[in-house]
DNA sequence: TTGTACGCGTTATCAA
DNA sequence: TTGATAACGCGTACAA
């Protein structure tokens, strides 16, 4: 037999008011920090609030005030490294600024994505962040939160096409390029790159930077060195097996991501083969495992901390709660990267 | 000079009523999938809503229902790599149940713990889960949720001292017991332990196993060898040059977290000694990193998947959503563990 | 500086 | 099976 528990039903500002001997609305003005309010008064409502041990219904306070002080935030999936830091972050700093956040992940599944969208908007978040899929192309699902006065903020990836959002991003040609010319300077000739699909800004970026400090160093990319895949373990596995079994071997990798640098370095060890001396590898975004591994891997720091940052800042500006009068560029911000040398290149 | 954007405010059921020619109670009832309603009106109503592209207002439908699917979730860390796939597990899982996550780290600072109870509270959350501070010993703060109809599930950190609120928890004994039961049995005889803080259940119930497994093998526990302390990287680092500085030396340690493990292989490898050979290693979580490391780390998995899964469906019950009618029982959900055998020990 | 009265959009109750 | 009406708890225009 369970149990049944007494629940006290919360009290009100009606009870608040009935407690002080004042009105429902003074205690409002109280609880708003509204200007016009006696410092005797504020003080006799602040000791009912406590004795009453009161707390806003911010359901209640969200409906008649249009904002929810929750903020959206959709992303692919919580638990990669990336982006479980970046959400570390922004959590960190929204809570500074009294918003709470809720929290969806689309699995990298479009459909999911959208339902999501949906889903924000019915709770009536006051914005949106949002990392989007791999294959999102067509980012016209959040017209509809922005149509209804929800800003929305894309960082790492997002739309390559006009879009009203505020866009936040890592320096993604920077990354490529300087993974690549690092490996030139150091003497590489035939480098190879696993890079992720292209419907993502972010490999488009990346590719480009390769493509430039390639043309710099004056070096031809060979197709057959060149994969265009989704950055699992498997298929970087798949495509070194690939480069290394022709006649003609790289001298060098630039992986787009540690995962697929990892499954290189652990497939070149297996076979034989010596790192950096017979093949140098660079990664992608200074996963935990990266300067564990053996021999460490150098690899691309994103910043994510420094994002999070960056996109609550942001946010602050486009719900008008900075300090600072700042207007909103349109160019996208962008977060530095760094090369973190270490032992595999 | 920014433009303004034109923002239309949003459709409303009354309009829904008018368009449809309906009262608003027959939308609410088809929102709601209500009996009762005709299939010609509920189709006549989903044409309406659809023509209008209306979303319900989920802080209205919450100030009238006194539901908010919302579920509150206080943690220490999101970034944490256990934290972060129960996280994953937890928000997927609720998601298809209908439910929002909204998401608090306490980092692990028991004054924000508090704070962050007080702020769900306010949000009117259906629920909170939460997995405490490291110093949380006082559990009180949650009474004040439970007293107010909002259940409460506790899990990985719970209270040891009797709770009206729900625990799910890993096997925490039988980790410890396996860890170390499992050196015993591959010869080790001298055993040391880098514990966490007893403060919390989670490192009781690993050294109560640590113990049963050293008394099973006649083994006698060298209290020198005994270190209980925060599981960083550093702690760890100090703890184990003490050890291997003294007469006796261990021929095994058992960490309560991969960090510490990882820390303790690579000091032990930077002087010279052999691992297994010299010194056997095993860790706590199957971090990512155990398995590259070389050589790899053999650890306990904890299975923070099922968790979640576990959390979400003990959830439905309490909220009464579960198509079952099971009763809750008072017994906490103890989730099992794994040994992971690798190289180190 | 404070109080009165109304409305936010939805759901529950009751009546038809 | 549907409609009219009140209520959820708070914030704000307006009056005092």
């Amino acid at each position: 037999m369970a149990k049944i528990p007494k629940i006290e039903s919360a009290n009100t500002i009606l009870h608040v008011a009935e407690a002080s001997g004042l009105s429902p609305a003074t205690i409002s003005r109280v609880l708003n920090n509204h200007p016009y309010v006696k410092e005797a008064t504020r003080k006799r409502v602040l000791d009912a609030i406590e004795k009453l041990n009161y707390h806003r219904n911010n359901i209640a306070s969200g409906l008649r005030s249009n904002k929810s002080h929750a903020i959206g935030l959709i992303v692919p999936r919580i638990s990669m490294t990336f982006q479980s830091e970046v959400i570390t972050s922004i959590q960190n700093h929204l809570y500074k600024h009294g918003y709470n956040l809720m929290i969806c992940q689309s699995n990298d599944s479009l459909q999911m994505e959208r339902e999501m969208v949906k889903t924000l908007h019915s709770t009536r978040v006051d914005a949106v962040i949002a990392a989007c899929t791999l294959n999102t192309t067509d980012f016209s699902h959040f017209d509809f939160l922005m149509k209804s006065g929800i800003p929305v903020i894309f960082y790492d990836r997002v739309p390559t096409t006009k879009t009203a959002a505020t866009l936040i991003k890592g320096d993604d040609f920077r990354g490529g390029y300087l993974a690549t010319s690092h490996l030139i300077e150091i003497g590489c000739k035939n480098i190879a790159h696993i890079s992720g699909p292209l419907s993502c800004n972010l490999y488009q970026d990346r590719l480009a930077g390769f493509k430039k400090a390639m043309q710099q160093g004056n070096l031809k990319i060979n197709d057959k060195w060149m994969f265009y895949q989704e950055l699992t373990y498997e298929n970087a596995r798949v495509a070194v097996k690939k480069m290394l079994s022709g006649n003609e071997r790289p001298d060098a990798i630039v992986a787009d991501n540690d995962t697929s640098a990892i499954a290189v370095l652990e497939y070149v060890k297996e076979i034989g083969l010596k790192v950096p001396n017979d093949l140098k590898i660079v990664g992608y975004s200074n996963d935990s495992r990266s300067a564990i591994i053996s021999p460490s891997l150098t690899t691309i720091e994103q910043f994510p901390a420094l994002m999070g940052q960056k996109i609550v800042e942001a946010l602050m500006v486009l719900l008008g709660n900075s300090g600072t009068n700042t207007t909103m560029t349109q160019e996208p911000t962008v977060i530095p990267v760094q090369l973190i040398r270490r032992l595999s290149a």
